[in-house]
DNA sequence: CGTGTAGCCCGTAAGGGCTACACGGTGCATTACT
């Protein structure tokens, strides 16, 4: 037996390594810095808490949701780690104060990109051996760091700064572009790469035409009637998954509720929980819900509208059939959906006003507080996500209407191209699995005749229709869901 | 593009009807502290 087996056993009870996982250890373990793509559920957290284990000093951990951390940690301590702690605004002032001021007992410590703004929290984390710096779900450096999470494109120097640590950069969707951005940002020019296949067999691929949207809505809600749950319903708004859930309610026997970002956080996690433990069997949602979601009997997945990227696309129907077991994905299009989804997109557009505005609100002060000055920047009609952009591009020294103005084109004008893409990967003819599997740079050979493929290829989609009876339903009382909680934290924690 | 709504007009009053225009999706953080 290894040294690695021999702690794979201690630590997390097992014998063996899942496919890939062994590699990235052994990169991460001889010092080099790693990027890993692992398909969801792959087990990635293991990636890091073993070395960790292994080396001297503290394993931080960037990750893009409080829910993650606070999950992650939660797992650790189940499997009676103590020395994690997820640092992040849920915290009170005293804890807080009592994590940064006893910051060397730990070893494995959460936070977000924006959590590392804080001079004070740098200084902390300086005073400490690092011997892993993770980002979690990297692919969100890519997707978020060039506007809506600026502080996303900030690691690198961040890095640099925290004494230059070995970096492990984890994702499970990404193509060659998004890896190429994530390592610029991260100046990873020399990372040893550990790349796995995007590819989900036991996920049969679907797309239909509708007429129009009144076509839809009956089509979801004869899909949700008919197939077998739990599933997911993608939506392209918070109103659209909101009536598609009163819908599905109203017409079926299924239990369906919504979840987007515009709810409080406690009916976020009391929904997420619900679904989690089959109180739910069906869920309408924007791209908001999935991230850190480990259900793994999700059964299907419908698509209302056009996904905005093809890595969106693989992300969220790569949420079904965790376990394995056959599961369907349906995309619903009808005329009109890919405008819709321009719209939101060119949103982000702004005047030259609006630049000239923010222009000289940052020459006019000193103030360097990126919250005041969004404040003071609000009151001019600027979006808070777009003051945060310019802000974001006149530190970078793009300090002219012009400057600012083409960088805010040339980034929207690949949120479009990306959405011509995956527009047009989507009503091609062909076969489904084969032309996104291109566009992430894969080949595709059909391994085995067993697996339904897709639409073009052609399956029967009653293969995936509920036999017989309906699922038996967890009664939605307090306690029993309190129980069914306790009782897959428990579980949970065994696995892992 | 499609939808919701603010504000206006009409007018011996209140609310109906119209036009113009904004909005639509992802989340950290939110106070000093050694």
């Amino acid at each position: 037996m290894t040294k690695l087996q021999q702690t794979l056993y201690q630590f997390f009870g097992f014998t063996s390594f899942k496919k890939g996982q062994e590699d990235i250890i052994r990169s991460i373990l001889s010092g080099k810095d790693t990027i890993a793509m692992l398909p969801t559920g792959g087990g990635k957290s293991l990636c890091y808490q073993l070395p960790g284990y292994m080396l001297d000093g503290m394993v931080l951990i960037v990750s893009p949701l409080l829910s993650l951390m606070e999950d992650q940690v939660q797992q650790l301590k189940v499997r009676g780690e103590k020395r994690a702690a997820a640092l992040n605004s849920m915290l009170s002032r005293q804890e807080r104060q009592f994590v940064l001021e006893h910051i060397h007992r730990y070893k494995f410590l959460y936070l977000s990109p924006e959590a590392l703004r804080s001079p004070y929290v740098l200084e902390k984390l300086k005073s400490v051996p690092i011997s892993l710096f993770v980002i979690d779900e990297a692919h969100c450096i890519s997707e978020w760091g060039h506007d809506f999470r600026p502080d996303y494109s900030k690691l690198g120097q961040l890095r640099k700064k925290l004494g230059h640590p070995p970096v492990l950069a984890l994702t499970a969707t990404a193509t060659k572009d998004t890896l190429q951005d994530v390592m610029n940002l991260l100046e990873l020019q020399h990372a040893e790469r550990h790349l796995n296949s995007v590819n989900r067999p036991n996920i049969a691929l679907r797309v239909e035409n509708a007429a129009d949207t009144a076509e839809k809505i009956n089509r979801v809600i004869q899909l949700v009637e008919n197939l077998q749950g739990p599933g997911i319903v993608y939506c392209p708004t918070r109103k659209w998954a909101e009536e598609l859930a009163g819908e599905i309610k109203s017409k079926t026997s299924s239990r369906a509720d919504f979840y987007h970002g515009g709810m409080e956080s406690g009916d976020r996690i009391l929904i997420q929980q619900q679904f989690i433990h089959n109180q739910l069997d069906v869920i309408c949602c924007t791209n908001a819900f999935g991230m850190g979601v480990d259900k793994p009997d999700i059964r299907y997945v419908i698509h209302f509208h056009l996904p905005q990227t093809a890595e969106a696309f693989m992300q969220e129907i790569g949420r079904a059939g965790r376990d394995g077991k056959p599961s369907v994905s349906i995309l619903l299009r009808a005329p009109g959906d890919f405008e819709l989804q321009e719209q939101i997109i060119q949103m982000e557009s702004v005047t030259d006003e609006e630049i000239a505005n923010v222009i000289r609100v940052l020459e006019e002060t000193e103030e360097r507080d990126e919250r005041r000055l969004r404040d003071v920047l609000m009151q001019y009609g600027v979006g808070e996500t777009q003051a945060r952009m310019m802000i974001h591009l006149f530190m970078q020294g793009k300090t002219s209407v012009e400057l600012i103005k083409r960088e805010i084109s040339y980034r929207m004008e690949l949120k479009l191209e990306k959405m011509r893409r995956v527009s047009f990967l989507l009503q091609r003819d062909g076969c489904l699995r084969q032309s996104m599997l291109t566009y992430f740079d894969e080949s595709y050979e059909p391994d085995d005749g067993n697996l339904p493929c897709c639409s073009h290829c052609g399956f029967d989609l009653s293969l995936y229709e509920q036999k017989g009876e309906r699922s038996k339903k967890a009664p939605l009382d307090s306690w029993s869901s309190e129980l069914q909680r306790i009782f897959s934290l428990q579980t949970v924690g065994e696995l892992n």
